[in-house]
DNA sequence: GCGGCATAGGCAATCGATTGCAATTTGCTT
DNA sequence: AAGCAAATTGCAATCGATTGCCTATGCCGC
């Protein structure tokens, strides 16, 4: 039950790990070269041989050493994903954002045979400095917003990234991410269209991205020619506990709305919840509108009408515009089109006020 | 705006990519090693030779070449994340158990200053076969129940692996997780002492860990003299879409319960849903109690009572005790005492029948 | 029976960092 | 000023797989 490193007990045997191309190449008579040729499919090794090199090496239980490949070769086929977390702190990789992206960026890669390393922090804040040869490419979950700058920095001696985010002016790296001004002009837009006026709005002003969606609730109230009453913009951080805390102090404050546009589904959830618990009913009393169509908008209790982000669409694009990066491509920042998803926390106004 | 690979504008200046030691040590005119004892911090360089390194290194940008240093060194501060999905199908990474579990050890990894490589795959599946010096451990979470035999088989030649999972009878390889059975048992012990008698129970008989609790649940029943109807027995996927067309199934069947023991969380969290979505009240009408204690647990609507795994203390445990079998210690496996956290989806039982 | 060519396989260099050992320099003692 | 020890630095081998180039073997046709 209980387990040993080392079982040496096989006394001058020496441990099993560590079996190389050598070993297998002496106990065959033959060369390294011809193992590594015959283990990589090269068609410069007969028939015979090639079988009784995959035989010894299943029998000796071969592993390739990656280090050595990876060396001799300058690939890795490994691409770095990173969330730049511990600089923001509170943030966890179990945000539902990050974690329905990382779903879909880790299966992806596993398709391409690629391998995945997860870094919660910036590059360029390691100890243990950046690394090269460690990994073809990187993709950049979040974080833009407190670390343009660096980015931009990082991106000038770092190829092969791609960053998923706003396009933002200057930028010196490639994007993916969401029209946000756009997506925050359908969330109003649908808002205004039933009829709302006292519209509030939650969302997080360190996050730039939410930023952005705001602006587009504030081009479309003008052009509807209602204005933004100050009182109703609450700042809400972006994790959830944050969220639920400012949610429940914004609430509780009295201010009345009868609309909700929130910044990201996390605080359209928690802003839900803390309505409900005050007694207001959704969408009877007040609707609520999220962004981002997050996995759990749809999962439990009330349905959450939302922006869509596609995440799947963007973190298959992530994927795909980092190999095309890693081949040399010439490529373009992408803006994916946000999409309104209708479902359960609008309604009409009922009382015209 | 774009990005092109390969800005070799600069005439003969080969691409940025790619300073090594040598690199630095030309320039300065001193020895490769003196670069690479600088870099490292060995006391055996001069403290103005250092400073020099140091500068030079900092202005040209270098950046070890991990392959190597892990070639020489023989290890690879990089730590293998498996969660074994592809295997089972409609299970991901997303999955909120596995999220938070994943949440937990990136961080104790980043604190350690170790990486993590996140696989999706059981290492034996792989088209690339195992491969070494490419890590210096690895964790396994669940899968124990579909492979058992295969990790066992794997960890006769892979030292260095520590699994989450159930204790089970001639494992050869270390496990860190709950005792289900005793979990089981109390949760079925808090529903009859809230006066329960027609108590269901929802849970997905592939996995192992869930059956344990299955098990608790019926050991109880028998002591406390009830018996279990095996109408009230639902299969339910592991899966939240899963369990939510399984729970639906169920719950219109019709047959009549006053309390949901239930395998996990997700699925706890699906049949309230659904049960509320059916017009009964949680918990007047019905008890739920969940398994897992992850954090959409307490997040939104009504707050789940359930059995606590402690993920986190389980998360790092993980790594501590995987440490352990890097630095050669000879160490058991651990079972960490469920508990129970009582919350609103129980209560005590209204009419006598 | 011989030249020629294809095929299979070996040799040795290479990738970049590390490190034991040797060599050199520095500095200090008497 | 000579003698030594200590402090620095350099040399060269090493980690394991890959691959360009060369050699040996065999096979063919004429």
């Amino acid at each position: 039950m209980s387990k040993k490193k080392n079982d040496s007990d096989m006394a001058g045997n020496e441990v099993t790990a560590g079996v190389t191309i050598y070993d297998l190449a002496e106990n065959l008579g033959v060369s390294a070269s011809t193992v590594s040729r015959a283990l990589s499919g090269s068609p410069k090794v007969g028939e015979k041989t090639r079988q009784r090199v995959l035989e010894a090496a299943r029998a000796a239980n071969y592993m390739v050493n990656t280090a050595a490949r990876t060396l001799r070769q300058g690939k890795a086929r490994t691409v770095e994903v990173v969330f730049p977390l511990a600089a923001v702190g509170r943030r966890q990789i179990s945000e539902p954002f990050y974690v329905d992206m990382l779903a879909v960026i880790s299966e992806e890669l596993t398709r391409r045979n690629y391998d995945l390393l997860l870094f919660n922090t910036v590059p360029w804040m390691r100890d243990n400095a950046s690394q090269s040869n460690r990994v073809d490419g990187m993709i950049m979950i979040g974080g833009q917003g407190h670390e343009h700058e660096a980015i931009n920095k990082f991106a000038a001696s770092y190829q092969n990234l791609v960053v998923w985010g706003a396009k933002v002016k200057g930028q010196q790296y490639l994007t993916v991410g969401s029209d946000n001004i756009t997506g925050g002009r359908i969330a109003a837009e649908h808002i205004i269209s039933l009829g709302h006026k006292k519209i509030a709005y939650f969302g997080d002003p360190m996050e730039p991205e939410m930023e952005q969606r705001r602006e587009g609730f504030f081009q479309v109230m003008a052009e509807a020619g209602l204005k933004v009453d100050p009182s109703l913009l609450f700042r809400v951080p972006f994790d959830a506990r944050g969220a639920k805390i400012a949610a429940q102090a914004a609430v509780a404050s009295g201010r009345h709305f009868d609309a909700a546009i929130c910044g990201s589904d996390v605080i359209a959830l928690n802003v839900m919840d803390v309505l409900k618990s005050a007694g207001r009913k959704v969408p009877d009393d007040v609707s609520v509108i999220g962004y981002d169509d997050i996995s759990l908008a749809y999962s439990y209790g009330q349905k959450l009408t939302t922006i869509c982000q596609h995440i799947p669409v963007g973190g298959s694009l992530l994927v795909d515009m980092l190999f095309s990066l890693i081949s040399g491509e010439d490529i373009a920042p992408v803006t994916i089109p946000p999409t309104l998803k209708i479902r359960e926390s609008c309604g009409v106004q009922r009382r015209r006020q």
